[in-house]
DNA sequence: TGCCCATGGTAAT
DNA sequence: TTACCCTGGGCAG
């Protein structure tokens, strides 16, 4: 799934083709019957909250979505790339086009969340438009919700959560999350007093959306290694220098990740290295999904565990494990 | 073609 | 702690 760096993604699509429009919201697979409440309003806001999706409209009600594991937005209409992502440079600069596939792991501006191949389009170059295409186009699949402006649709499949919330309902999904890096300016100090606050090992920690918002099983796993701790040390007794060097390596791989569509967490390489994990999308990570290959520091099998149902990676020799 | 798996979270037990 | 939600890519046969 889509960890927090994807939902901010999504959050600037809104903001930059939905905001200050008019649209029509609809439910084409027939699952989202208070769509009707939003439907024909104007979107004023959209902003991301760690994995939560917003989107606000002038009647005060805002749209909450959460892609869970399998969801996934498309985005589709005759408007203009997003310029940050375009120019990041490596491959989220691409077009998607209709039938292109877009592997794992990655993103296109088209289609965001779950991996998934591309059916729409938004954005390309005219003499890579498809101009058969109708638009809107018809919706493929289950879509949940489809919110519809003049030159913009987006479909979302497969959420976790999908519901009109009023600023109430807000407010108290808000309330309930840890701090996000992009939304809290004091962000380091609530984590460090909440990851103080608990004694749970530091790898459930980084899971909890309440101590921190936004981050999934793949950071969780990157950011334990690149720090070599433990994930088993437990949060009360890790000194707080630690703990405030977890965030702001947290807030640097978000922003990695915000601008690139991508997880990239092996910036510690070097460049030849980089080179190669990256020509194999499979072999991107430092510990995540890789275990029994070696530790790419010590050569060290690297062991995945389950922890609370998910699976956790990590090198036990780097990261100081006795197995 | 059919089964397995996945970047999550919640409700039930 | 387990079951379930829900979708689609990957892969074995």
């Amino acid at each position: 799934m889509p960890e927090g760096h994807s939902v901010h993604r999504i959050a600037a699509q809104f903001r930059r083709h939905f905001v200050g429009k008019r649209v029509a919201v609809t439910s084409p697979q027939g699952r989202f019957g208070d769509c009707v409440q939003l439907d024909g309003h104007t979107v004023t806001e959209a902003y991301a909250v760690g994995k939560h999706l917003f989107v606000v409209f002038d009647s005060g009600d805002a749209l909450h979505v959460h892609l869970g594991i399998y969801g996934a937005w498309d985005f589709a209409g005759d408007v203009a790339l997003d310029d940050t992502a375009a120019s990041a440079g490596g491959r989220m600069g691409q077009t998607a086009g209709r039938g292109t596939v877009v592997g794992a792991h990655e993103e296109s501006l088209a289609s965001i969340g779950a991996p998934r191949r591309t059916r729409l389009r938004m954005g390309e170059s005219d003499s890579d438009r498809d101009d058969s295409a109708e638009f809107p186009p018809e919706p493929v699949g289950q879509v949940r919700v489809r919110i519809l402006a003049s030159d913009a649709v987006a479909d979302l499949r497969g959420p976790t959560v999908c519901e009109v919330l009023t600023p109430n309902g807000v407010e108290r999904v808000q309330h309930e999350l840890g701090p996000d890096p992009l939304v809290d300016k004091s962000g380091e100090q609530r984590f460090v007093d909440r990851c103080r606050a608990t004694g749970t090992p530091i790898g459930r920690a980084l899971m909890n959306q309440k101590i921190v918002a936004g981050i999934g099983n793949v950071y969780r796993a990157e950011m334990l290694f690149r720090a070599r701790l433990s994930p088993f040390a437990v949060t009360k007794s890790l000194p707080e220098e630690t703990l405030r060097e977890l965030w702001r390596d947290w807030v640097k791989l978000l922003k990695i990740g915000v601008t690139t569509g991508q997880m990239l967490t092996m910036d510690g390489m070097s460049a030849g290295q980089k080179r190669a994990a990256l020509a194999n999308r499979d072999d991107r990570h430092w510990v995540y999904r890789r275990a029994g290959d070696p530790c790419r520091v010590c050569e060290t099998p690297i062991v995945m565990e389950m922890m609370e149902s998910r699976k956790l990676y990590f090198c036990p020799q780097c990261q100081g494990v006795s197995t």
